[in-house]
DNA sequence: CATGCCTAGGTGTGATCACAAAGCTGCGGC
DNA sequence: GCCGCAGCTTTGTGATCACACCTAGGCATG
């Protein structure tokens, strides 16, 4: 009826805002795996018409965040362990290249925000808060990859985290872990030792432990 | 007015059509980069309205096969010379661990195949056909590629493809090519013999050649 | 009591329209 | 001659609607 369409306005048009906000719910596991999503029902959560919705969930669709039956129903995804472990190979093939290109520009600040971030993750794990757990797990992972200078690595990387989130809230509400990822701390100390091998298997094991014995 | 939806029908839904049509002229490089598509041209072209074309448009930036400026005009891309090496390294990741994978399951069958792909690419040489010459090639690595039983990977890598189509006809019009591919010939021989090791350097030399000395 | 039909609600799809912003053309002023 | 601005055109965006399909649920019939 009224306006619509404001690319000028401060960022974002409505399809935009919708995507952003749906991704960012399923990669950091705020959805549980085959929760199915209406087009109607989004349209009126958000108070928009169907239309943006749409465009919303086609997006999320085409990364893998969402998947889609023949008839068009959209659900969050239930991976099969094959797919998991698959996932968890590319992981393991994609951050330590990541982490490697990171460590010649990984200066004191960087080592320093990525502590803090694993601090934050420390006490997500004392309130036993997975969304907590999730995001800043990711963060700390994304923050160290920013260095890399590879953005188009980095987006396949988020484009996988995207699709393990709804399997990952699944997965660290069951095995309730009680301590941060031991492997963080390896990170870091091969960071500030500018140990490139050292730092690969680290990384490697971090984004390994944890999907790899699931036994769904 | 008439008809529509119509999900048991063959198996196309409108959007589904167009997104394939466009996602293998990206592809194999039948755009030049930069082109410039608009939504109510291509409705015309393909005789549909704008609603399913959107769709299409909006998948296709989101695996990065066209690019959208802030105003939502969508073009091919035109990428810089950092970026197609970003991608080339990708490749040069991706698709050993592939071809590694395909290795267990490639019998003479397969092998057999792949000839025939590399001949018809080789003809593709001599007719001096871009887009042919793309095709078999791509043809050559995703039947390859499909033995490794990683569905997840191979999307990935075909992403990339996608990312580097319209470059790749710039590139291949600009340094005629007058025969095919070396590398398929060692790939093809590390199959047969089984030579893990060797077939993952032939394939990351296959990928890395051509896209390394661009010299845009 | 079981089984088949059939109606009603819900869902995705595609067409059409109103609107705002971006791009373009050409005229005028400096 | 060059720059700028006004108006028109083109373009993307979002809302709304009609339609086909799918799913349940109830009712009648065997």
């Amino acid at each position: 009826m009224l306006l619509q369409t404001r690319p000028s306005d401060s960022v974002l048009a409505v399809h935009d805002r919708l995507y952003r906000t749906l991704r960012t719910q399923v990669m950091h596991g705020e959805l549980d795996p085959g929760v199915a999503l209406t087009l109607r029902g989004i349209a009126k959560r958000f108070g928009v018409s169907m239309t943006p919705v749409r465009e919303a969930l086609r997006r999320l669709v085409a990364e893998g965040a969402l998947s889609m039956s023949a008839s068009g129903r959209v659900t969050t995804p239930e991976l099969s362990n094959e797919r998991i472990e698959e996932l968890a190979a590319i992981r393991a093939l994609l951050e330590p290249e990541l982490a490697s290109r990171a460590l010649p520009r990984a200066h004191f600040a960087l080592i320093e925000r990525l502590q803090t971030i694993n601090t934050a993750n420390a006490e997500a794990v004392a309130k036993q808060d997975a969304v907590a757990y999730i995001r800043t797990n990711l963060e700390f992972h994304r923050t160290l990859y920013l260095r890399a200078q590879a953005p188009a690595m980095l987006a396949i990387a988020e484009t996988v985290w995207l699709q393990l989130g709804p399997t990952m809230r699944a997965l660290y509400t069951r095995l309730r872990r009680n301590e941060p990822p031991p492997h963080h701390r390896m990170i870091l100390a091969a960071l500030k030792a500018g140990d490139e091998p050292g730092l690969r298997l680290a990384v490697r094991a971090d984004v390994t432990q944890g999907l790899r014995h699931l036994a769904g």
